[in-house]
DNA sequence: CTGAAAGCGCTAACAG
DNA sequence: CTGTTAGCGCTTTCAG
């Protein structure tokens, strides 16, 4: 069957494309006879605009462009999954950019620029050389909104998470099971690091614990000759050794699980930790991390609905998502007592 | 600043849209010093051409649809993120469906036609309603690639996994081991899975062992509950007790060595296994899974090559993409010897 | 080698 | 309430 065009349907209702337009849109007045005359035909002709010459008319391609880093870490995956739920209920197309290595940015930004997207959802980590590429986007005019920090220089909402409310929720949990000695197990001072450590610095202030700067240890490729060097000689005295960890992405606090048990420290029993993300394969194995649950899909939903009323015209606020703490099986009461 | 189109750079160059066009395209002769000032400017003004307007007039929309169930499962993620790599070379843009629940299948038809995509990209499952979405749209004339399986009456070509060596590989490997006694724990019998156990009998057939059918086992909600039900039985009496398995999925597979641990049977020291999939965040967890590798990623990658080929106007066959199996902790030679 | 003109499918302003 | 017309930005004949 070859598709069907407005033209098709008018020459079929005996009436001019205008009045077909009119009665499939229903903006306007249009007989009532005739409007059911055109809306049958469509249906027989199954009848589908075609959003390009649409697009062309309204200036407007009904297309969103979505950049994420790497679609293939579980959390870049849950997100663009919301996004695109709200934007296929909007009956907008989700343009998917993996922005995989700097070098491809350009390639990117004349991409969505050559496509027209309505606007852009920017879902990239601050140190990436991405962020350039949306200031381009964004000083052209294209709408955008971005999913945890403000990319300096564009304009538009933010969905932010309680980072903060994280990392204290997180510590706080640590200090009532009865721990002091409690490391901040991070990786390089971003954003995401720096604020989830704030949480956790305000915790242990509010219990009154001093935080000690070496249980701050910043990883760089979490290897287990890292976790040697900088947390095996924390580890050796039994008397001043942390007794339990907030790892800053749960990635990180599985990595010191497993290296924990290569030295036959065993998690709850000698050892207590709390990660940051609530990655649902790592609830297949035990011990179940204790975690800080952050709301993925509803990032990505929270950004789409934002963007997509902007395009309406709506003026909107920044977004704060909450998160919670959610109790599995890695906390007990410190190993020493 | 302001989107350049062809006009404008037609003006400042003092020539027609039409020289402009053949200048940027190089298809036609065109004098090479307007060219080169043409290119300039181009340049100058930072123009992209816009796809709609080329998307009417070529008819082609530069975007291909790619379907898949659910983003969120890494195996799907690494397929679109092969497919994405492609497309953005090749100039396409990749308008992401995530077909969750039948219901929303007529949804996704529409958008799909609505933006006259080029081409279609479908890694649905074979039970899944979707296929019905794809029938029809093909019949309209989309051209589609489909990966892993054909959809009957869907014209097109597709890309297979050699699904039937991997479940060989990995019976074969247990076999060496010096297993005999070797579970199937499989899922329902759909493709995937009966080309799998295909590959175990052969196997199985070829080391001349029987193969018992209560050794098939077909999982419904994989529950502990169902472990004990359809699994414990078999594990009662030692000398007739599986002592290793092959799971059709690493997931199953993982399941089954989290049952297995709760029963104090220890992998790989009581019982070994193998999987099938090599899912990326299962190599963190102690034991390292012994897994059948098929690659996700190449999947997508040669998914996207038919589909632009064709759309070149190549006639294109199947794919066959091999599987090998990786080596790693979860195999030894039965408990019972 | 270059310009003029038509038209892809749709919408909106204007007339009737 | 409905038809006519113009035009979105681009490509592609067809003349010159």
């Amino acid at each position: 069957m070859k598709k069907a065009k407005l033209q098709d349907i008018a020459d079929r209702a005996g009436v001019a494309r205008s009045t077909v337009d009119r009665a499939l849109h229903g903006r306007s007045r249009v007989n009532v006879e005739t409007r059911d005359k055109i809306l049958r035909i469509a249906r027989e002709l199954d009848y589908h605009p075609d959003l390009r010459g649409r697009a062309l008319k309204m200036s407007s391609s009904f297309l969103v462009g979505m950049v994420v880093p790497n679609i293939t870490q579980s959390f870049y995956a849950d997100v663009v999954q919301g996004t695109e739920e709200y934007l296929e209920k909007a009956g907008y197309g989700l343009m998917l950019c993996n922005i995989i290595g700097e070098e491809c940015t350009p390639r990117y930004v004349s991409m969505l620029e050559r496509h027209q997207v309505d606007g852009i959802i920017s879902c990239a980590e601050v140190k990436h050389g991405w962020n350039n590429g949306l200031r381009e986007l964004a000083s052209k005019g294209f709408p955008a909104v971005m999913i945890n920090f403000r990319v300096d220089g564009v304009d538009g909402p933010v969905v932010f998470v309680n980072q903060r409310k994280g990392g204290y929720l997180a510590a706080m949990r640590l200090i009532e099971a009865g721990h002091r000695r409690i490391m901040f197990l991070g990786g390089s001072h971003d954003y995401l690091n720096d604020e989830r450590l704030w949480g956790y610095k305000s915790a242990m202030d509010e219990a009154g614990i001093p935080v000690s700067p070496e249980f701050i240890v910043s990883m760089g490729d979490w290897t287990t000759d890292e976790f040697d060097a900088k947390v095996g000689p924390l580890l050796k005295d039994k008397s001043t050794a942390p007794t339990a960890a907030f790892a800053v992405y749960d990635m990180a606090a599985f990595r010191l699980i497993s290296w924990l048990r290569g030295r036959d420290i065993q998690v709850p029993h000698n050892f207590s930790v709390v990660g940051f993300d609530d990655l649902p394969s790592l609830t297949w194995f035990a011990p179940c991390l204790t975690t800080v649950k952050q709301k993925k899909k509803e990032m990505g939903y929270a950004a789409a609905e934002l963007l997509i009323k902007r395009l309406g015209g709506e003026e909107l606020k920044d977004v704060l998502l909450d998160v919670e703490l959610v109790e599995r099986d890695t906390i007990a009461p410190p190993d020493c007592l």
